[in-house]
RNA sequence: GCGAGAGUGGCGGAACUGGCAGACGCGCAAGACUUAGGAUCUUGUGCCGCAAGGCGUGUGGGUUCAAGUCCCACCUCUCGCACCA
């Protein structure tokens, strides 16, 4: 017995082959269940999975088959985001056909995760770079393009130089493209955008609806990143010419001490007053040489908040509509043309940059929120004043406390017919157009006759061409491939040439979700009826790294979808599970630390379902985790342990397995399978020791303690620690008490529910140990196990007695005592009776099952 | 600077609602079995102390009969945002 182990490297396979085979995951709907959505986020075929993906998908499996066994049906689907970069890099570099290259990497990471024993139903794999995928891609494009959704405009947008593509704001973090980290410079192009700005308020109201199944960081992070502001775009005039300078402020209370305007380097006013002749030639070269120095330095050095702020003036007034008083106008580094109307009003007084900005220029502050407690005086300041206050010097609004004049002086200016109420966001358009050919082809036609043409849907897919030749230079390969580019109008059947760029990846797997639902469907998308049964996703678990980009797109293209009627969701996850990382010696596994574990080579030393017990165990599952070789070991060895102890107490189910009448359709000689209803009643029907109620109330604790812990947060560590426990405790059990007094009905009690709750973390040691206790079917088939609330109080308690808050004794106590009879037995406790001799006892507090504190003085 | 999270033994972590701090695992030590043990089973293991006992959840204060948990001030680390007008 001692010897005998799990022989995971037969076992194993042997589970996977029988699963596929009887193809126990696959999916149906069925109206008799509750459905289930549990969800992963869907690997890029790089051809090896690492230990992040192993956590990720570990974690899910875990809770879709609690799920399934819990009587979810639950959906639960894999399937691979396989267009991008590193494929056609390979091409660049190996002369590899993208396809193909993509197809192997597939190919190999399905293995491994065959070979991790996912619940997977593999019917409904989707592969994104597939025909029968991007068709419906391009399909969503045409339907977001009919609607005014995708359009295309020349704007300055985020070049990659490495990637040779454009970016969208989102993939640009600190001014470096989030695949390959170059620093992103801007172009001036025409590219074809997706208008995700349309839903930017719904896309921040809605995040109310995600309040208890989302994490707020990842909320909080998309708030930011939607930016919403709301406050007044006031119109100054040009002084000498009249033109309007609209500004955007949130601070209309302040607009009384204005003292200067800045706008951007880049703004338009500034060519118009260089051109005028307003202002000297000396002045035109002055402004042109701080435009040229601003063009020079990149986005982050211009926009870093350590960077000094510096302008110039230009020499010329603008006027300030509410009090007709002028104000000097400046071009200055700190205002950015994106943002608002790239221009702003100047008021030192009560803002710390335009303090700091007129402090240098020595541009007059003047106070307009005066401090209630200290009255402020402007050649006294030494930073702007940004409390609340009362109004001054601001004509009709003197004496208004500022709070309720940003409100009243925004109704003013209305009715004055000098400003209105606006609202900005710093979420911009989606810009999906990529100079890349292994990716979805925008499905456009330009005809020099009828001009953007869209591709009409029955002639979907546009096709990528086979053969294309990747050299890495001069642009898209696509775009190189006459046979492709050359085509005819389908209006006019004129000559036309077609759009050569592909669409970002993110559209790609903005729907893949969708499709999970309805994979193989060749008439649409997805049947609305299908998808609305299934959606939304109840359980969806990924990296944080998707906090605004995968995760705002997806929302927004299934809202776009909504409203055209493909789907009733609002949102497409109900519920998120950001996991943390899986970190090695404290730092990131990467090659270049040479810290990388690799799962392959975990499941060849340790098997898979060690491999999973140990991630699961390790760390709470939203928290980095630290990887530990002595760590995997040990999972190991619970594992084994595990396996002897349902093993070898086959012969003891036997037993019991005798001890139960003889139901129909038992073959002589098989052990047979025990229902747990059998069970149950036949133990209620024997006499049991203390031992064996002990035992018993561990197995029904424990039942219930990791049904908590899966079903209302993902504490997967302190499920697995509770089973340690349950196993700890039946070695006890039979080491302690005598072999032919043992209770062969409350050990094969004991066995078969730690079989059934083991299931989920170790799904072949589950099944090969269910079908060696005789059950024909699979325990994932089976259903989660009960307990009975009974049977998990115990008959008595250890309660502590403290003496002013320390512990002084423990009594064991009937469970059932009330709080009278706990102090009178503290109190009669001979040690504490020793320690509050001569001592005045002034209140005892006993905590009914738990405590007495017996507070003395003197 | 703003926002979020974290700080508990030698290590990973537990303590969910204020009620025995350190469950469970790793590591370490001892014992049993053994030709052998890097297998297995058992026992011990926060720190100081021979002991009685004392001290212990980042720091300092507070509330409470009772604080890892609540309140106030602060320190450190991680992540996100950052001249957004």
């Amino acid at each position: 017995m001692a010897e005998e182990r799990f022989d995971f490297r037969t076992l194993e396979p042997k589970w996977q082959k029988r699963w596929a085979e009887e193809q126990i995951y696959k999916t149906e709907w069925d109206d008799t269940k509750p459905k289930y959505y549990a969800l992963e986020m869907f690997p890029y075929p790089s051809g090896k999975l690492h230990m992040g993906h192993v956590r990720n998908y570990t974690i899910v499996d875990a809770i879709a088959r609690y799920r399934r066994m819990a009587g979810y049906n639950v959906l639960h689907p894999i399937g691979f985001d396989s267009f991008g970069m590193p494929a056609e890099n390979a091409a660049i570099q190996h002369g590899a056909d993208p396809a193909v290259w993509t197809k192997t990497n597939i190919a190999e990471m399905e293995k491994q995760l065959r070979r991790l024993g996912y619940s997977y139903d593999w019917d409904r794999t989707v592969y994104t770079y597939r025909e029968d995928y991007y068709r419906w891609t391009q399909w969503i494009f045409l339907q977001l393009y009919k609607r005014g959704l995708a359009y295309k405009k020349t704007a300055p947008v985020n070049w990659c130089p490495t990637c040779q593509t454009v970016l969208a704001n989102e993939q640009v973090e600190e001014g470096r493209c989030w695949r390959c980290d170059s620093v992103v410079t801007k172009k001036n192009l025409s590219q074809w955008f997706f208008r995700i700005t349309q839903y930017a308020d719904e896309l921040l109201e809605d995040l109310k609806l995600l309040e208890k199944g989302w994490p707020e960081r990842v909320r909080i992070m998309q708030t930011n990143w939607i930016g919403r502001s709301e406050g007044l775009q006031i119109e100054f005039t040009l002084e000498p010419t009249g033109d309007k300078i609209p500004v955007f402020t949130t601070r209309p209370d302040t607009v009384y001490g204005v003292t200067f305007m800045v706008v951007a380097p880049e703004h338009p006013i500034v060519e118009k007053i260089c051109t005028s002749g307003l202002v000297s030639e000396e002045k035109v070269r002055e402004i042109r040489a701080f435009q040229e120095r601003m063009k020079t330095l990149s986005e982050i050095e211009r926009t870093s908040t350590e960077a000094e702020k510096e302008g110039v003036p230009l020499g010329v007034n603008v006027i300030n509509p509410f009090n007709g008083e002028p104000a000097q106008l400046w071009i200055a580094n700190y205002v950015l043309m994106d943002y608002g109307t790239g221009a702003v009003m100047g008021v030192p007084a009560h803002d710390q940059r335009d303090f700091e900005f007129a402090k240098k220029y020595g541009i007059p502050i003047k106070v307009v929120i005066q401090n209630p407690d200290h009255s402020l005086k402007a050649e006294e300041m030494t930073e702007a004043y940004v409390d609340p206050g009362i109004m001054v010097n601001s004509g009709p609004f003197d004496g208004t406390p500022n709070l309720e004049g940003i409100a009243k002086v925004a109704a003013y200016a209305e009715e004055k017919g000098i400003g209105r109420r606006t609202v900005h966001y710093r979420l911009r358009d989606w810009l999906i157009s990529r100079q890349r050919a292994w990716g979805a082809p925008i499905p456009i036609v330009y005809c020099d006759r009828c001009g953007t043409v869209p591709v009409p849907e029955d002639q979907l897919p546009v096709r990528l061409p086979e053969g294309l030749v990747f050299t890495g230079e001069g642009g898209s390969p696509l775009a190189r491939h006459e046979g492709f580019v050359h085509t005819t109008c389908p209006q006019c059947g004129g000559p036309a040439r077609r759009e050569t760029d592909t669409m970002d990846t993110f559209v790609d797997s903005s729907w893949y979700f969708l499709r999970y639902c309805d994979p193989h469907n060749d008439k649409a998308p997805w049947d609305p009826e299908v998808v609305n049964k299934w959606m939304p996703v109840d359980q969806y678990v990924g990296g944080i790294e998707h906090a605004v980009l995968h995760l705002l797109y997806s929302r927004f293209i299934t809202k776009a979808l909504r409203d055209m009627g493909y789907v009733n969701v609002d949102e497409p996850f109900a519920a998120l599970l950001t996991q943390g990382m899986v970190i090695k010696d404290g730092a990131k596994m990467s090659k270049s630390k040479g810290n990388v574990v690799s799962p392959e080579e975990m499941i060849e030393k340790y098997g898979a379902d060690s491999c999973r017990l140990f991630i699961l165990f390790a760390a709470p599952p939203e928290r980095d985790l630290d990887w530990s070789d002595a760590g995997i070991e040990g999972a190991y060895r619970f594992v084994n342990r595990f396996y002897r102890m349902v093993v070898s107490a086959v012969p003891m189910w036997q037993h019991a397995r005798s001890l139960l009448p003889v139901r129909p359709g038992d073959v002589a000689g098989m052990t047979g399978a025990l229902s747990e209803a059998e069970l149950t009643e036949a133990i209620a029907r024997s006499s049991l020791t203390a031992e064996d109620r002990e035992l018993r109330r561990v197995v029904h604790t424990t039942v219930k303690r990791i049904t908590a812990d899966l079903q209302e947060r993902f504490a997967f560590n302190t499920a697995i620690s509770a089973l340690m426990e349950l196993t700890n405790a039946v070695y006890a059990y039979r080491e302690q008490v005598p072999e032919e007094k043992q209770n062969a009905l409350v050990l094969a009690e004991a066995i078969q529910k730690a079989v059934l709750l083991i299931a989920p973390f170790c799904p072949h040691l589950a099944d090969e140990l269910w079908s060696r206790l005789g059950y024909p079917q699979s325990v994932h088939l089976a259903s989660w196990p009960s307990y009975d609330e009974e049977a998990t109080r115990a008959e008595t308690v250890e309660i502590v007695v403290q003496i002013n808050g320390r512990v002084r004794d423990r009594l064991t106590v009937p469970a059932g005592i009330d709080a009278a009879e706990m102090q009178k037995v503290a109190l009669a406790s001979e040690k504490v009776q020793s320690l509050i001799a001569g001592k005045q006892v002034v209140k005892v507090i006993p905590v009914p099952g738990k405590l007495v504190n017996i507070v003395v003085k003197g």
